[in-house]
DNA sequence: ATAGTATTTATAACAATAGTATAAAAAAAT
DNA sequence: ATTTTTTTATACTATTGTTATAAATACTAT
């Protein structure tokens, strides 16, 4: 990516963090920055997209660093279960990934929305397979029941460690979260309570809106702006593009030449095949 | 409370829950109470002191029905303990009043931001005491560990299951949760495991922001809104007022005076009496 | 009922917001 | 050296919350 593009998300990034998401203005990221608003539009669709691109950069950092640790590791080992969450919660304090989330699940603005409930999702998904990993087999009925409530006491935990102006060592409270759960598997075994069923999971999945669509959309407002400084032959090739590319069997090798006509335009490129080669 | 006042404040409500706070604009209040921008600003010094008043309102009402199912029951009724649970998320459910938190949590504006906290925190201080009062004294230590428990999972379970649109019954959920706790205590008691220190609720509860100052802040801006409209005689009297409540030990006949002088402002008198009769 | 007071209305205005439009300048690629 | 792409500067739109103000309406005490 573009090294402005770059610059730009970090400053926009420190200045979410700092003041909020609502309470930053275009405006301001763009003195912090030092760029023209028709630079900052053409990088990004809307502050919202911004956003949101800010959100997946974070997340592949949380990605990298969680294998990271696993690396070497057997997946049974507690402590680096342990490690993992840590590290996740230790990112998303940084970022106030909490707050930025909550900022976004507030707007009501149905795209943010989505984004934020996939990943919540998948933050759930991941951690019931390693309830499972951790605990054996025997719990996998109600691996989905244990992620609920791990989450939800871990983060009310640090919440209100938090609010209350408490330090407690991250580890710690995830050490004792683990405990409760410790305790509970037993019983739940025994009395068969369950709550959710497992294969909820997998049916929420398909509903969640896909990094697909995501990156279409993302491709045509990179296009719309190519179209509104385009000459009579680009127009045409680009048009051509939009609708090719909504066809249910776009022809790779008709794009690939189009393209290549076009010039250089690598930013289109990338976007391009990332969305057709599936 | 005039009737009117309480009509917006009901419009306001339901077109907060309905498109949430930040995407209902003044102007749609206006147009659908009827009611023209003057006497919007009359009633509420801001849009965000209308959401206050509402918050207020809802809370004062939860609180009601609360103690109403409490009638006549023992303070260990397990089965009241879930009911008096179940009218709070119901009454939440209701106004969609997660969604209005959450939203207020990320304005960053600080003074919705404490009024939020203190939410929370009674919450909790409610829930440490019903808990000790179900689980018996000696309970206590863990009070407050085991109340920050119960809140997170139950509001990471209802948030998952209307996410994931599973329809369980409320009082279900509730059930299974205070069996996970019910699980905990013997643990927790025999590790003597701690994660907060009880006293925290008090320490707390001092610090956060007072009704009374709200009520303060909302008097003189009632103060300043005559003040605006007042002749040469008023303005003498209010201003008298203003500088007399401000006294650490406010002469109340003096300011009864003065009232009966201004002549008829009912509202002014309920909410300096509320002040000043301590 | 009348005079005086309080509230409400209409209307205009303000400053700040996100986003659009456009022509000229600068930078990069050919 | 020329064309193409990106960036800038600037003006503009529409909407936001909030303030100001004069006229109209409703209320209260006499």
């Amino acid at each position: 990516m573009n090294d402005r593009k770059k610059h730009v998300m970090e400053i926009a990034h420190t200045l979410f963090v700092e003041k909020g998401f609502m309470e930053t203005s275009v405006q301001e990221i763009l003195e912090k920055s030092g760029i023209s608003k028709g630079t900052f539009y053409n990088y990004f669709p809307s502050k919202k997209e911004l956003l949101i691109n800010i959100f997946e950069k974070i997340q592949a950092e949380t990605e990298r660093r969680r294998i990271e640790v696993l690396a070497g590791k057997k997946k049974s080992d507690k402590n680096a279960f342990i490690k993992q969450i840590q590290v996740k919660m230790e990112v998303g304090m940084e970022n106030k990934l909490f707050a930025l989330f909550n900022s976004v699940l507030l707007s009501e603005d149905e795209e943010l929305k989505k984004i934020v409930q996939r990943y919540h999702l998948d933050e759930l998904k991941w951690l019931q397979q390693r309830i499972v990993d951790i605990f054996g087999q025997h719990v996998q009925p109600y691996s989905l029941d244990l992620a609920v409530l791990f989450y939800g006491m871990l983060h009310n935990a640090l919440h209100f460690s938090t609010n209350a102006d408490v330090k407690i060592e991250i580890d710690k409270i995830i050490t004792y979260m683990l405990n409760r759960i410790d305790n509970m598997v037993p019983s739940v075994i025994a009395s068969k309570e369950q709550l959710f069923d497992i294969q909820l999971l997998t049916r929420l999945n398909s509903k969640t809106l896909s990094k697909r669509r995501q990156k279409i959309e993302k491709l045509f407002h990179k296009i719309d702006i190519l179209l509104s400084n385009a000459n009579g032959k680009q127009k045409e090739l680009l048009l051509f593009l939009k609708e090719e590319l909504q066809s249910p069997v776009p022809r790779k090798a008709v794009i690939q030449a189009v393209l290549k006509e076009l010039g250089q335009k690598k930013d289109l490129e990338i976007l391009v095949f990332d969305v057709i080669e599936e």
